[in-house]
DNA sequence: TACTTCTTTTGGATCGTTCAAGAGGGGCGA
DNA sequence: TCGCCCCTCTTGAACGATCCAAAAGAAGTA
C-alpha cells in the first residue's frame, strides 16, 4: 500500500510550501510559471488528488449535486429519467461535480431529505425533476438560499408559463425545460404538410400543466392554418388501454381523423392498436397505416415498434441544468451549452432555458 | 440564517464536553444514562447533524457507495437499471449510506473512475452491475482491497457459475444475482402444465453467459420431462425485428412450437408480432393467442401489452447488495434481508446471494 | 488515611485543505 | 538612500469531527 499522497507530499517534492501547491490548483495566476510547472510535475508524478472532504471542511463546498430518483413510473415512459440521470452525471463530471441520489415518497419527505443531505454532506445544489403547481420544495429551498435548478417550468401562473422563455418573464428560480407544445406542433405541422386535414389529439385530462401545454401545441397549430380542432381531441389518463379506448371513440365519430397526435408513447401505443392492421407492426414494413400516429418521448418502445415520436433532448437538458448550477456556484465562470435558447436573467429573474424537442419520423406516420 | 450547529454547540447546551457528545453518538454504552439523555435532548433540540466531511477526515470512511449509470441500452430493457438504482438508493439510506453516480464508457474508463472517486471522495464501496468474463474491474478492486459487490455472478468458470450458489463454491468476491435459468424454467414449466408439448426458445447468440444461462433453464426443463429440445431454439441479437425474424423461422418448421419462451421482452415483443392476430394486442382482451409467448424482465412494455414475463426482484437484489456491503464495511453487524437464499462465506470465499425471479402471467401465455 | 480499580469526563492532537497575514526581494519614484 | 508597492512565496491558524492519554470522581480494600 503506497503512502497517502497529500498536499504536503507534493510540496516536499516540489520544494515549495503547501500553500503554493494549493495556489497552483486554485489560483494558478498567483504562482510564477516556473514554480507552477514544477508543482504540476510533482502532482502528476505522485498521482496527487485533492481530498474533497478536507477541502469541503475549509470551504463549505462539497462539489456534490443531489437529484431524486423516483420509483419507476407506470407506463412506458420509464427510461426518461434514466437518460436524464446519465446526462446529468456526465455533464456534472465534466464540470467537476458528482451526482448523489436520494429517494422520497412525497414533497414533505423530499424536504426532509434536503435537510438531511445539507446537514450531513453540505450539498452544493439540487436538481428537481418535475415541478408542481405552487411547489413547496422550491419555496423551502429558496427560503434557505440553497442553489437549485428544476427540470420543468415553474407552472405557478399558467398564462406566464405558457409563453415560457419566449417573452423572458422574470423567473422565481433557474429552470430548464423542453418545449412540449413546440414538439407537438412539429408533429402536427408535419402531418399537415403530408396532406392530413383532420388531425386528432389524445392527451391527458385537463388540469395537468405538461398535458395542457402539449395539447396547446396541437390546438394552436390547427388554428393557425384555419382548421377547427373542435371535437377532435380526447382526454385519457396515461396508459395503453386508455389510449386505445380514446382512439376508438375518436374513430367512431362522424368525420374521424386521418391522423392522431398523442401526448405520450403509452397512449400512442394504444392508439396504434386501435388503428392499425397486424402487418403494419413490423419494424421493417413500409406499409402506411390507415391512420398516422405520433407519440411523445421517443422511448425504446417507440424505437422498437417504428412509432414516430417527439424526442426530448435529455442529455442536453441535463447539461443545461449543470451549466445553470455552475453559473450560480462558480459565479458565472462557465459559458452556456452551445445551441441553447437561453434567456439570461433580467430584472431580478433567474436564467431559464427552453429546449426544442425534435421529431423522429418512423413508419407510423 | 441560524448559527451553524457543531458538536461543540451541543456540548455547551448539554453542559458536557465534545468527547461525551461524540461518545453518545458512537459508543453510547460508555456514557451514563442520565448524561446520555441530556445530550440526546440537546441534539434533537438543536437539530444537530454530524458533519460527514469532518468525520470522514478523521476516520477515513465516507459512508458513500458508488454505482455506474450506463447509457440507456438499446431495446426495451431500459428501465431495469432504473429500478435497481432506486432500490439501491433506498436500501443504502436505510443503512446510513448514500449513493453516488459515475459514468464510464468502457472497463478502462471505469477503472479510472474508481481511482478518481477513491482519491477525491474516499468512497467506501462500489456496486458493479453486469459482470464480464475475466473482469478487469473486479481484479483491480480486489488487488487494492476496495470493498465491492457485483450484481451479476462472476462468470469466470461457466461450469461453476452454472451451478451458482446451489453448491456454495467459494466465490472470488461477494455477489448478488437473479437466477435466470430458474426464471425461464418457471415459464417453461408453466407452459408444460397448461398442456404445451412443443415449446420453443428464442434467445441471444451463444457465448453470452446470461443468455446461455437462460437458455439452459428451458433446455433442462424440457429434458427433465423427457422432451427433446432439438431444433426448437433460435439465437438472435436482442431486438424487436430480430425476435420477429427468429419466430417466423421457428414457425416455418415442419412441426412448429405451440409456445415460445424468450430471453428478453424485446425479443418477445417481436415474437408476439410474428405470432399474433391484431385483436390479441389489447390489454383487456381475453382472447388466447395462437402461440403462447413469454418474455423476460417484466418491463413496462410487457405490462402495457399484456405480455407474460419473468420478473426480477430488483429492489430485493439491491437491498442484498447493500446488506453484503454493510457486512464488509460495518463488520457483520447487520443481518441479511429476509427471505433470501444466502450462502455464507465458506473456506475463504465470499457471500453470494442468488434470488429467484417470479413469473408474471398475463394474456400472452 | 492511603492505595488500587473502575467508570466517566476532559483537554489536546490530528486528519488535509484553504484563509489571513506576513516575509523577502526587486523595481521605481521621490 | 529611503520608502512604498508589487509579486511571489511561506507560516500559523482554522474548519468539525474522532482518537488518545490522562484527570477526576466514586467505590472498595488494606
Amino acid at each position: 500500500m503506497a503512502e497517502k499522497v497529500t498536499i504536503a507530499t507534493v510540496a516536499r517534492r516540489a520544494r515549495v510550501s503547501r500553500q503554493t501547491v494549493s495556489n497552483v490548483l486554485n489560483a494558478p495566476h498567483m504562482v510564477r510559471e516556473e514554480t507552477r510547472e514544477r508543482v504540476r510535475e510533482a502532482i502528476s508524478a505522485l498521482g496527487y488528488r485533492a481530498n474533497q472532504a478536507a477541502r469541503q471542511m475549509r470551504t463549505g463546498r462539497s462539489r456534490l449535486i443531489a437529484v431524486r430518483i423516483e420509483p419507476t413510473r407506470d407506463g412506458v415512459n420509464g427510461s426518461v429519467l434514466d437518460r436524464f440521470l446519465h446526462g446529468l452525471t456526465e455533464a456534472a463530471e465534466a464540470a467537476g461535480y458528482r451526482v448523489m441520489l436520494y429517494t422520497a415518497s412525497d414533497s414533505r419527505g423530499e424536504i426532509d431529505a434536503y435537510d438531511s443531505l445539507l446537514g450531513a454532506y453540505d450539498l452544493d445544489a439540487f436538481v428537481l425533476t418535475g415541478t408542481e403547481h405552487d411547489d413547496a420544495r422550491t419555496a423551502w429551498l429558496t427560503e434557505r438560499d440553497v442553489p437549485f435548478v428544476t427540470f420543468g417550468r415553474p407552472w405557478d401562473d399558467p398564462a406566464r408559463a405558457r409563453s415560457g422563455a419566449r417573452t423572458a418573464v422574470p423567473s422565481p428560480h433557474p429552470w430548464v425545460d423542453v418545449d412540449g407544445a413546440d414538439g407537438v406542433a412539429q408533429a402536427t405541422r408535419r402531418l399537415l404538410d403530408t396532406g392530413h386535414r383532420r388531425i386528432g389529439f389524445v392527451g391527458w385530462p385537463h388540469g395537468s400543466e405538461v398535458g395542457d401545454d402539449r395539447r396547446s401545441g396541437w390546438f394552436d397549430t390547427l388554428r393557425s392554418v384555419g382548421l377547427d380542432p373542435t371535437g377532435l381531441d380526447r382526454a385519457a389518463p396515461d396508459g395503453f388501454a386508455q389510449g386505445e379506448a380514446a382512439a376508438r371513440d375518436l374513430l367512431a365519430a362522424a368525420e374521424p381523423p386521418t391522423a392522431i397526435v398523442c401526448a405520450s408513447d403509452s397512449l400512442a401505443l394504444g392508439v396504434l392498436q386501435a388503428v392499425r392492421g397486424p402487418g403494419d407492426w413490423a419494424a421493417g414494413s413500409d406499409q402506411r397505416p390507415r391512420v398516422a400516429v405520433t407519440g411523445f418521448d421517443d422511448t425504446p418502445v417507440a424505437q422498437a415498434i417504428g412509432l414516430t415520436s417527439v424526442s426530448q433532448p435529455l442529455a442536453q437538458a441535463a447539461a443545461c441544468c449543470v451549466d445553470l448550477l455552475a453559473d450560480v456556484l462558480d459565479g458565472g465562470l462557465r459559458g452556456g451549452a452551445a445551441g441553447t435558447r437561453r434567456s439570461d436573467p433580467a430584472g431580478g429573474g433567474h436564467a431559464q432555458v427552453l429546449l426544442r424537442p425534435s421529431l423522429v419520423v418512423r413508419q407510423s406516420g
